[in-house]
DNA sequence: ATCATTGAGTTCCGATTAGAGACTATATAG
DNA sequence: CTATATAGTCTCTAATCGGAACTCAATGAT
């Protein structure tokens, strides 16, 4: 599935999908976002075939994404926890949040998901913003040059 | 944590997968982001079958994120742009461009790709920021409870 | 002590989908 | 009139999916 095309093969959103390019593999990390961490919480969750679920976690744990550790206590059981590379992929998620809120198809105006910014107190929505001056960022008012690093011609 | 019952079938994400969850369309729609507008653009660069790259195409026309436009002048020919809808998941691919600079294994620290946000000269890094307060939105500073229209139990 | 249950998979199967490549249809270029 | 480009469709094989059954270890109930 990690078809690597020709002259953007590696593209940073292409590193991205590697992870997140693939319908389960993205739901499972929204569940563990929620707060999922085992692999029946995940199956009852998602409704996804074991055999699936158990290729996506170790890829995802392959990846880097996710770490399986034991539980204390509860021996031969083991729960799947975000890594700082896995919970980075945070905004990530909050912006298909977001996209999904307005453009949804059978979500658009429904509030499924409430999530509050603990900083604020405030219903949380992502916004997108330069990170050097603050200014959102909007297309069109982005534009994309081949950087250093760009493969030739 | 929020419930997900089986009924999390209409999670705002779920929503935003089901234009973004499959690889070739976030692939597509990134060479959407960067210019590409033909049928013979999108197969070269990305190196994807003719048949699937049809298939993606009219999965986001019918989806309303891209639209099917005749050239004026070239008859027979069109070309595929992006629709407000579509363009509104530019976050969401900038999100991604982000990681995939910090985490992407053979794209870290590599500077494949050089975004300008025209609007202050500097290199354009996305940041996720609450909508309310300006605040950058961490993971764990962020609670998921369920929304006012969430599927009860 | 035994039986059933739960957690976490692995294995097998039939059905779906993907990708390579050949074929088609139309329009312009030479 | 032939060649080339665009935008597909068609066919065939190989990979992948979901579902169900099976495994195996650790608990829990009788």
């Amino acid at each position: 599935m990690v078809k690597l095309s020709g002259a953007n093969a590696r593209c940073p959103i292409e590193a991205t999908l590697d992870v997140l390019g693939d319908r389960w593999s993205a739901l499972i990390l929204r569940d563990a976002f929620y707060g999922v961490r085992r692999f029946e919480g995940f199956r009852r969750h998602l409704g996804i075939s074991r055999k699936v679920l158990s290729q996506r976690l170790s890829r995802l744990v392959d990846a880097g994404v996710l770490r399986r550790a034991p539980i204390p206590g509860q021996a031969g059981q083991h729960e799947y926890r975000l890594t700082p590379k896995g919970g980075d992929l945070f905004p990530v998620l909050l912006a298909m949040v977001r996209w999904g809120e307005r453009w949804g198809t059978s979500a658009a105006g429904r509030e499924w998901l409430r999530l509050v910014h603990l900083d604020c107190g405030q219903p949380a929505h992502a916004q997108s913003v330069c990170d050097a001056c603050g200014q959102s960022l909007r297309l069109g008012r982005v534009r994309a040059l081949p950087g250093r690093d760009a493969p030739p011609e």
